[in-house]
DNA sequence: ACGCACCTTGAACAAGTGTTCAATACTTTT
DNA sequence: AAAAGTATTGAACACTTGTTCAAGGTGCGT
């Protein structure tokens, strides 16, 4: 089963190369553009090596998925070499870093989005890996504030995840990077957020919101 | 050129049903579910009348297209019959209501997204329907807050925007509906934030971001 | 040297794609 | 009633798609 080791160094081995061109050409042309010869001809490889090592064109795009996902986990991962409350900053701040809005990776994320939407299966491993991020983000609010419950945290992550979501298709859309800034410093206030008390400072001293 | 008119009141014309299926299918099964026999099938019509009232594929996605923007205009149209901050908050609260929040127009937006990510033309498109979006929330803020220079209110709409597209994305993922709301008070808090000030409110008091 | 396990190729196949078009039905005008 | 205009059909087209497979290539242990 397992695939051969180290290739003379050089260059990656096939099998990444073709797992990279597919991600290439999703981000670049949508699902459309994803055909096994066109990845096959975007990794400089034979239409049949695709198939060799991914039997599907299902299996290639879940391994693309995953992959993605994997990255996106490093985003909450603890660091335990800083503080708390600096490794919950960066993480925050890490969403708008270079690497991340770069409308190769965004279009990516946007297009496996739009896939897990329409088929069941990507959706079962996108949800899981969409947990898992809610769940990391959580655990450092919980160390950076210690002592809030963890539901509390929880919720916190979730509200940030609403943000930063709205931040990575927002930026794809093109709207101006101040107002970027300004969304992150809105994830910050509600990691950092005063224990509990009155509320008054997630609602501005508004009424509250009636449920419909 | 004309389209004929009225057809006999019973059920709608067969160019809006042809226009229909496609955008269910989109929403339902993405991009790849669209050919132009599914839609035909799912109209109930004959291959050919597909191509008949839309010359190309691209003319009729472009049409679904549209359609969807025309739909997302309308939550921030001016309404005169109310004051203008009942209206605003009105139309931020619309975006959580029962008929925006199903997964059918949910997804139909992620996936002409998508479609505009990986085509230049439906890019095009989309990027104004954007714009004219910000805009008519711009003029919603500016009513409700009077005074307001023109440019602070576009900036609270970008920042609306941010959350907003966050909720709806995050809403399709299935995170729960509390987590919704608190967003929704939040676009609020943005709205009606009292003029300007040491923007105490919006950065909680924390030291300001340093750009990096 | 041979054998064996893995890697790599491109041709072949059936199924599906968008688009075109002659032929037919239906409506309206003359 | 005939003519003209519009709707509607499904067969036909050239082309692309995902998948399979026999054929050959490569390296390596023995």
């Amino acid at each position: 089963m397992g695939i051969s080791a180290v290739n003379s160094g050089e260059q990656v081995d096939r099998q990444t190369r073709i797992l990279e061109a597919a991600m290439d050409l999703l981000s670049r042309h949508g699902i459309s553009g994803v055909s096994m010869r066109a990845v096959a001809r975007e990794a400089g490889v034979a239409l049949g090596l695709v198939n060799y090592y991914y039997d599907d064109k299902t299996t290639l795009i879940r391994a693309a998925l995953r992959r993605v996902d994997e990255h996106d986990l490093l985003l909450v991962a603890p660091d335990h070499s800083v503080a708390p409350d600096e490794q919950l900053r960066r993480a925050l701040r890490r969403v708008a870093g270079a690497d991340l809005l770069t409308t190769r990776y965004l279009s990516l994320r946007l297009h496996l989005w739009a896939l897990a939407q329409a088929d069941e299966d990507y959706a079962q491993i996108n949800a899981a890996a969409f947990d898992r991020y809610i769940d990391g983000l959580a655990a450092l609010v919980s160390s950076a504030n210690p002592g809030l419950p963890w539901e509390a945290c929880r919720e916190r992550a979730s509200d940030i995840v609403v943000i930063q979501n709205g931040m990575w298709l927002t930026a794809l859309l093109g709207v101006d990077k101040a107002s970027i800034q300004r969304s992150i410093a809105r994830t910050e206030q509600i990691a950092f957020a005063p224990a509990e008390g009155p509320r008054a400072d997630e609602n501005g001293g508004r009424p509250e919101l009636t449920q419909p």
